[in-house]
Parts: C-alpha cells; sequence; structure tokens
DNA sequence: TCATTAGTGAACGCGGGCGTTCAACTGAAC
DNA sequence: GTTCAGTTGAACGCCCGCGTTCACTAATGA
C-alpha cells in the first residue's frame, strides 16, 4: 500500500489556494447569512472556483460548512494566543484585561459568529462543543492560570480561580451580551461602567489589600 | 365610515380558535427548526387547518413570524410577573432568586427561542429590540425595584442598582449561559457553585453587615 | 332566504438550490 | 510527450416551498 503522499504524487495536484478560496467565502456567507441561506453557487462565484471544485474538495454542503467552522476557530485559537500581560496596579490590569475582552467579543464579526454558531448547533452539537473548546473554554484556562499567579504572590485570595473568571468576565459583559446579540449597538459609555463595575466588585471580594473604588 | 367593529359583523366571522392554533404551531416550529426551515404547509397541517387559512390571517410566512415573535414574548412578559417575594436572611433571598431565575433562563425551549431570535434578528432588527424589552429589561426593572427596597431598608449599600442587577444576573449565569445556547447539557453541580458564589460575592461587595460565606 | 365572509382542498406557476453528469481543458510528474 | 488527476462551464433532474387561484362548503346577520 502506498502512502498518503506517494498517492497524491501522480496527476495534477489539488490547488490549496483555491481551497482557501472557496473556504474563505464560505465562512464569510455562512456567518453573515446562515447555513440556510447560503448557496453553494453564490460561494463558488464569490472564490472564483467552479461548483463543481467545491464538491470535489469537500463533499457536499454540511462537510463545507464543518470545515469552515474548523478555520473560524482555528484562527480564533491563534488571535487569542497573544495576549500580552498588562502591568501596573491589580486595577489596572484587571481593567487592562477587561476592555481587551470586552473589544474582543463585542466585534461584529464575533457577534455573528456567535449567532450562527449557536443556531446550527442543533443540527450538530459537535459544532457547539467545537466552539466551546477553541474559545470560551480556552480563555477561561488562560485567564485562570494568570489569576493563580495572583493569588500566588499574594495580591488576591481566591478559592476557585476558574468560577472566579466566569464572575469577572460575566460582570463586565453584563447584558451588553444580549444587546449584541439582539441587535443593540454598543454603548461606549454604558460599556465603561461595566468594566469598572465588574473591577470595583472583582476587588471588593478577592483582593488581599483594601482597594478603594476610584 | 363604520368601525372595525361593525366592519367585521357581517358574514361568518373569523375563528379565533384556528387563529391561534397556527400561532401555537407556527411558534413550536419557528423556534425548534428556525425560519427558514418552517414551512407553511407543515405549520397548516400541525394546526389542522388549510394553508389558505394561515394566509387568510396572517399574509405571509414573514408577518405570521412576527405574530410567534409577539406571542411568545406576551407569554414572557405574564411569566415574569408572577414572582412571588421570597423570604428569609438576606443571602436566602438573593439565593432563592437566583434559582428561579436560573431556573427560568435554561428551560429548553428558553434556549431555542434565544437561538432563533437571535438569529432572526438580523433579518428584521425589531425583533431582537421586542425581545429584549419584553424578557431582559422588563426584568432587570423588576429586579432593580426589589434592590432599591433593600437599599432602602438599610441591607445593601448600592449606587447603581441597575448595573448591580446586571452583575448579579451574569454572575449566576456565568458561562452556562454560553453552555446551554452551546449545546452542553445542564450541569446542576456546577448551577450551585455559580449561584453560591454569585450570592457570595455580591454580598461581599454591597451587603451592610457582613455574612459570612456559608 | 340571501348576501357576505371564512375555511377547505387541490392544483398550479414559479423560483431556487442541491448534487450530478459530461465533454473539454489544464497542469504537474514521469 | 504521455499520463493522470484537478478544474471548468453548462446543462440537467430533482425536490421543496412560497404564494395564488378556483370552485366549493360552512357559518353568520339581515
Amino acid at each position: 500500500m502506498s502512502t498518503a503522499a506517494e498517492k497524491r504524487s501522480i496527476g495534477r495536484p489539488a490547488d490549496q489556494a483555491k481551497r482557501e478560496a472557496i473556504l474563505a467565502a464560505a465562512a464569510r456567507s455562512f456567518f453573515e447569512k446562515g447555513f440556510a441561506a447560503t448557496s453553494i453557487e453564490q460561494v463558488a462565484a464569490d472564490a472564483g472556483v467552479s461548483k463543481v471544485t467545491i464538491y470535489n474538495h469537500f463533499g457536499d454542503k454540511q462537510a463545507l460548512f464543518a470545515a469552515s467552522v474548523d478555520r473560524e476557530c482555528a484562527t480564533m485559537r491563534s488571535s487569542l494566543e497573544l495576549t500580552s500581560l498588562p502591568t501596573g496596579t491589580l486595577r489596572q490590569r484587571l481593567t487592562a484585561i477587561a476592555e481587551a475582552m470586552v473589544a474582543f467579543l463585542t466585534r461584529d464579526e464575533m457577534v455573528q459568529f456567535d449567532r450562527r454558531i449557536a443556531a446550527e448547533t442543533e443540527r450538530d452539537p459537535t459544532i457547539g462543543e467545537a466552539f466551546l473548546e477553541a474559545g470560551p473554554y480556552r480563555m477561561r484556562t488562560a485567564f485562570a492560570g494568570l489569576l493563580d499567579t495572583m493569588v500566588a504572590s499574594g495580591e488576591l485570595a481566591i478559592d476557585d480561580t476558574a468560577l472566579a473568571v466566569e464572575q469577572f468576565v460575566s460582570m463586565c459583559k453584563g447584558m451588553g451580551d444580549l444587546e449584541r446579540r439582539f441587535g443593540r449597538p454598543v454603548d461606549a459609555e454604558l460599556e465603561r461602567k461595566r468594566i469598572d463595575g465588574a473591577v470595583d466588585v472583582f476587588c471588593r471580594a478577592y483582593a488581599v489589600e483594601e482597594c478603594d473604588r476610584k
């Protein structure tokens, strides 16, 4: 039996650039218009590719959708890697983290992606699971590690840092989460209040030294 | 010119029971399968009604969807009215409220409704707005009033009760919110931890008298 | 009884989109 | 150059669902 590499070495090789163009066009359409409203024909046109090529690469529409989700989760993972650690007082550091996180989560693309994944999760529950692992859970683990070091250094007193992460992030989002998903535009002033309020409450609950409200 | 009531007084009256049956069947299908995946034919069959009757009552599919949302929001409103006030210590009351709220929000129907409304909000932003007003904002106002009385009675010290409501509710939900929307089953133990944790943090941030962690 | 309006069932036109087929072409490896 | 696989465009069959039409029946008030 020949290896996969050998198998692929005969004849014209598949064009990976086309594959990527297809995925890019598909992801854009799927996450903007939804699964049902996306037509393979339109994706093919957007990608500058024949419809048959899409079927050759991915088999059917469902598989194309799954591949688009994988791709999106991968880019999400990579964009979560490079979180440079902020410096300053405890409050300043928490605030900086909160601002970065909220900014990341309130982007239009993110909101639409969230809506789509949630809607399609019913058709295929593995989609939602993949998203949770690639995004939220990954974020929680990373953030909890950060809190652990703050606990170790004696700044914070927290039993369950994973739970504390959830509390902090949830408070920062507040109802902004709902507002984004249900079409309300971002309100910068309200976001400020939510972040500052979250930092206040978090410090009062977990900071070892008193930290005055600003 | 005759009034609407007079206009309708001639000929066979419209059957309101059929109208209701249509709405019930439509709502079920729309919020389980989504707008695109719902067929008028199937709704008609489920409601035991002719397809033409649906078009006579509602005009087109979009209007039927809007009417279904209205109906669902109305039932949501009514189910939020009858929040009997809990008694006991501060912690006990907060915990009881949190449990009721989480139970309300984690029902399968609610999760599906959330998903659908979010997905269809893009087609028609007024849908999302209507939902926010009928559900979350209404809840926040009611809950904030409750906190106001607790502040007035000297139990709590809160500047912005609306913000405090968001913080408390968000902490209770934690990531459970995401987990529901993305297909994870309810984890009762985890929910307990989140509620207890939320009450802890909330009390430490806002309670006037120290209240020990349980 | 009779006019008027509501509801039924069946059929139809229409558009759209999925997935397939086929003959032709292109390009890399040998 | 030959071979083999990827790519293309066009056409096709197919199914589905929206919204309409029509002839007919059912309920109500005058």
